[in-house]
DNA sequence: GTCGTTCTTGACTGCGCTGTCAAAAATAAA
DNA sequence: TTTATTTTTGACAGCGCAGTCAAGAACGAC
C-alpha cells in the first residue's frame, strides 16, 4: 500500500490507510484483523508484484546481460518521486526486521527469489558468452541484488541519475570482466 | 544511540531515550530541545564515528587493496547482533528521508564523506598497481559505498556470514579484474 | 552551613493512536 | 417491496506519546 511505502509502518494511520484504500474501518479490521495484518499483506502483494516485474524484465530482453542492466540502470532511469520512495522491501525490513518475525520471513522468501532470478540470468549470459565462464552465477547472483539494494538506498538518499548509472555500470562491467591477471 | 539505532525513530519513546542515557526528562529537554534535536545529535555522533573508523580501517593496512577488502569482508564478519542491527545512517535516509531535510542533509554529507574515502583509497590502488589503471576510482569509489550499504541490508535480512563473504569477494574481483575483453 | 545552580522526578496537559461498538446506510437477493 | 448482509460512520475506550511544570534532591562554590 502506497502509504506504507510513504511512511513506513510506525507513522502510518489506521486513518491515513482508510483513506488510502476507499473502505470504512470496521471493512478494513474484518478483512485484514489489524493493522499488522494489513502490513504484511501490504508487503507480500508488493513483493510478489516485484518478482514479477523481474520475470518480465527478463523476458523483454533478449539478451540475459542486457536485462541485467535494464534492471540496474532501471534505479537511475526512473522518474525522481520513484527513486525517492524507493523499495517496500527495503524500507521493512529496516523498520521491522528486529521486531517482526513474520517480515523477516517474507524478505527473506523475496531475496531468495530475487537472487534466483538473478541467477538464472547470469547463468543464461553465460551460456550465451556474455559473461566469462569463471564467473560463479550464484555469487554473481547475490552480489546484483546487493547492488540493487545498494542502488535504491543511494537512490532515496539523493544521488544523481549519473552517479546511480556510474554505479550500475560499474557492476555490469564487474560481470563482463576477465578475471584478474596470474599477478593478482 | 542505540535505542534509535535498535528500534528508529518512531518506535522509540522519550521513557526509552531517558533510561539509555540516564539522564531526567528536563535535562534531555534542555540539552536537545525535542526528540527530534536529540535524533539529529545521535545520527550526526554516529556518522562522525563511522567516517573516523572508516579512515582508521585505511591506516591499519599497508595495502588500501586489503583495506577495502577489510571494510567489505567486515561485515560478514560482525557478531551476529552487529550485523542484524545494521547502521543507522541507513535506517535514519529509509525510516525519514521522506520528511525531514535534516536528515537528508546529513546522510548527503556522510556519503560524500564515505564516496572520498573509498575514492582515495582506490586511486591509491592504482598508485600501487593493486587495481587496474582502467578503474575510474570515482565511479568505484561510488560502487564501494552502494556495495557496502547493500551488504548492510542484506546482513539485517538475515544473510549468511558465508553469503555476504561471497558478494564482498565478487565486488573486490570487480576491483581486481582486467578490463572486459575486446569481444565485449 | 548557606546559597545558587543544575538535575531528577512525579504529575500532568493535550493530543493522537489502535481497535471496538453499534446504529445508520447501502447493497444485493428474493 | 422486503429482508438479509455488508459497509460506513461517529463515538468511544484505553492507552501511549511528546513535552511542560514545579517541587525536591544533589552538587559545587563560598
Amino acid at each position: 500500500m502506497a502509504v506504507f511505502w510513504e511512511h513506513g509502518y510506525e507513522a502510518t494511520s489506521t486513518e491515513q490507510l482508510l483513506q488510502a484504500m476507499g473502505i470504512g474501518r470496521q471493512s478494513m479490521y474484518a478483512a485484514f484483523g489489524d493493522k499488522h495484518g494489513l502490513y504484511l499483506a501490504a508487503l507480500e502483494r508488493y513483493q510478489a508484484r516485484q518478482g514479477a516485474a523481474l520475470l518480465d524484465r527478463l523476458r523483454a530482453v533478449a539478451s540475459p546481460l542486457g536485462a541485467i542492466e535494464d534492471i540496474l540502470l532501471g534505479v537511475a532511469g526512473e522518474a525522481p518521486e520513484a527513486r525517492a520512495r524507493g523499495c517496500l522491501g527495503i524500507q521493512s525490513i529496516v523498520e521491522m526486521a528486529r521486531r517482526d518475525p513474520d517480515v523477516v520471513l517474507l524478505a527473506r522468501s523475496a531475496t531468495a527469489v530475487c537472487e534466483a532470478a538473478f541467477e538464472r540470468m547470469v547463468a543464461e549470459a553465460k551460456r550465451r558468452g556474455e559473461v566469462g565462464p569463471h564467473v560463479d552465477e550464484r555469487s554473481a547472483g547475490r552480489f546484483l541484488l546487493t547492488t540493487l539494494q545498494g542502488l535504491r538506498i543511494s537512490a532515496r538518499t539523493g544521488a544523481t541519475p549519473e552517479a546511480l548509472r556510474a554505479v550500475a555500470g560499474f557492476a555490469i562491467a564487474a560481470l563482463k570482466a576477465s578475471p584478474p591477471s596470474a599477478s593478482s
